[in-house]
DNA sequence: ACTTAGAATTAGACACAGTCTAAGCAATCC
DNA sequence: GGATTGCTTAGACTGTGTCTAATTCTAAGT
């Protein structure tokens, strides 16, 4: 997943890696998230697919998005209470979150760690650690009041 | 915030205390939300409020939910892609996801430090962290295949 | 207590993300 | 080329959350 440049047929090879069959719709859509390295929605991706003249059906594009997942060659975002973001980058990493347009930005995860993380309980294992960090623009634009610090 | 004990009385003070006008239907959705002290969807309030007889309706609960977070009275926690869960502890804490079964568990955010945030983007404010560590139960019960590590 | 204006609540329609179903298509294997 | 398997599809469906327009409540003033 580090290639620098990406075609339909190397994402096909990384698809048969990845031990999914390589269909037209799967190419389709693992170009659309590869050659963008963005956090996009079902939804958007929909939207990239068919950009030109349709060529695959809503049904699809989650099957696909979940199928990229269980075999990890995506990632889920869960920040937007209405919708999902999949992120191509699966290095292990952290994200800013702008709370008014919605964009979502890498933090790489070698930078940082995190200390003092209680014992998990017992029997269990971690699949993950998300950080997220909610920002805005700094200025206030309140209505009304005071902040309450 | 740190009563040991809610009664409808104190809640209505409390609400008064954050520009809440109280009326019945937010005291008992404060009453759900802070008597039990669990992370609980706007479904799972609809269902406790209308215990015995129907009271409120799920408009007030989604009204409520959003004017609670406005005035920061709760939190919500966004980890389950399809609802949101809303969490009476506003103190700074985060989360352990069991990504089996759902629960929710808090985690003290005084035992944690993080190192290494990078600088935020240019005139950007922290409006705060969310930490989600996703755990499952230990023994793998995967249907075929090898585990990729 | 009574009035009243503004705020809160309501039922039900609506919007939208995501899933499911059953049928059609495509590729491969004998 | 016929059959088996797996992929795609349209469209129905589910569930969360929002909106609207009408009703009811709350609190302040008299």
């Amino acid at each position: 997943m580090m290639a620098t440049h990406y075609t339909r047929d190397n994402l096909a090879a990384v698809l048969r890696a990845h031990d999914i069959t390589p269909t037209h719709q799967r190419i389709e859509i693992a170009y659309a998230l590869f050659s963008r390295a963005e956090h996009l929605s079902a939804d958007q991706l929909l939207a990239i697919v068919n950009g030109r003249h349709s060529e695959t059906s809503k049904a699809t594009v989650y099957n696909t998005l979940n199928l990229f997942l269980e075999k990890k060659l995506i990632r889920e975002v869960i920040v937007d209470p209405s919708k999902v973001f999949y992120d191509p980058n699966t290095a292990p990493h952290h994200h800013f979150y702008n709370i008014d347009t919605g964009e979502l930005t890498d933090i790489q995860a070698s930078e940082i760690a995190i200390s003092g993380l209680p014992q998990l309980p017992e029997g269990m294992v971690t699949e993950g650690v998300d950080i997220i960090v909610r920002i805005r623009s700094g200025v206030r634009a309140e209505p009304v009041g005071s902040v309450q610090s």
